[in-house]
DNA sequence: GCGGGGCTGCGAATCATTCGCAGCAACCAA
DNA sequence: TTGGTTGCTGCGAATGATTCGCAGCCCCGC
């Protein structure tokens, strides 16, 4: 019995490897997991794995539709396994916290981005920038000082 | 009669110079610009410019509201003038090109986000990746291509 | 079980960005 | 206008993330 990821690593002409599995299962217990902390996730089960063969496998994982990645802020990339619920990120340009939304608050938008250009998008990989509560009120301020 | 963009620095406590002045032409004139675009774009009036003073010029000018930055892709940031018309880029995953649409379609989304979390967002800087009409044909033939 | 070619570990290379520092120059005051 | 004080810049090195080249290993079809 072949499991669903085994298939689709070979439907696409790759090979099933301990370190695939490995990082795919690190990617689903982390949720959100960078390419160094998904290292480190790995390296509890097998400390021989190279950083650079997570980057090679990460992006193999990506290309068969196991995996995807998301920008938030300036940092690494985070990347996610597929059956994970869509997500957006809320990502305050100011205190650098990230907030996750369900993706259902895109949903209209995504269907005009549709509609109106043809785009489909990847709801799972935007991020939005801007300012949290927090911060949005600190902002209010600022330009209060501004006017003076 | 000190220009806007004068006031907007000294007002924040730092001094008008050459290169801040030339840098924001360079993003003004380019409209989309990496910074080391902007640095071509810059020594072609003053040769001597640096690197770093690009940096940090973006990041001064940036602080004070003259020009904004937008992650586009997985390469390096490109800035724009604030008064330029607010738009989205979206970025096809997979051939790469971006389009440049207004922000208009993000308004109804931009005031859920605010309505329901609070969020505040900074749409210049939003980027949303997925694909384009062409390549999400192509996609289609793909997914037959598993089905089989 | 065997062989070929994909995969991995390792270290070096690359790319973008940041930092440290010494000299220069913008700006305030007299 | 003339100094003096900082802030700003150029330069080169450091850093951090990601990629590359290569030799050896091991997955997989026969």
């Amino acid at each position: 019995m072949t499991e669903g990821w085994e298939r689709r690593l070979r439907d696409h002409g790759f090979r099933i490897t301990p370190q695939r599995q490995l990082v795919l299962e690190a990617v689903e217990s982390l949720r959100h997991g960078t390419p160094e902390e998904i290292l480190v996730e790995v390296q509890l089960t097998a400390s021989g794995v190279n950083l650079s063969t997570i980057y090679r496998t990460l992006e193999v994982l990506e290309e068969v539709g196991l995996v995807t990645h998301a920008h938030i802020g300036h940092g690494p990339p985070t990347y996610h396994a597929v059956d994970e619920d869509t997500h957006i990120h809320l990502v305050c340009d100011r205190c650098g916290t990230v907030q996750s939304v369900s993706g259902t608050v895109a949903q209209d938008f995504v269907a005009r981005l549709e509609a109106e250009y043809g785009f489909r998008t990847d709801i799972s990989h935007v991020s939005v920038h801007g300012l949290c509560v927090t911060c949005k009120d600190r902002a209010y301020e600022a330009e209060a000082d501004d006017q003076l």
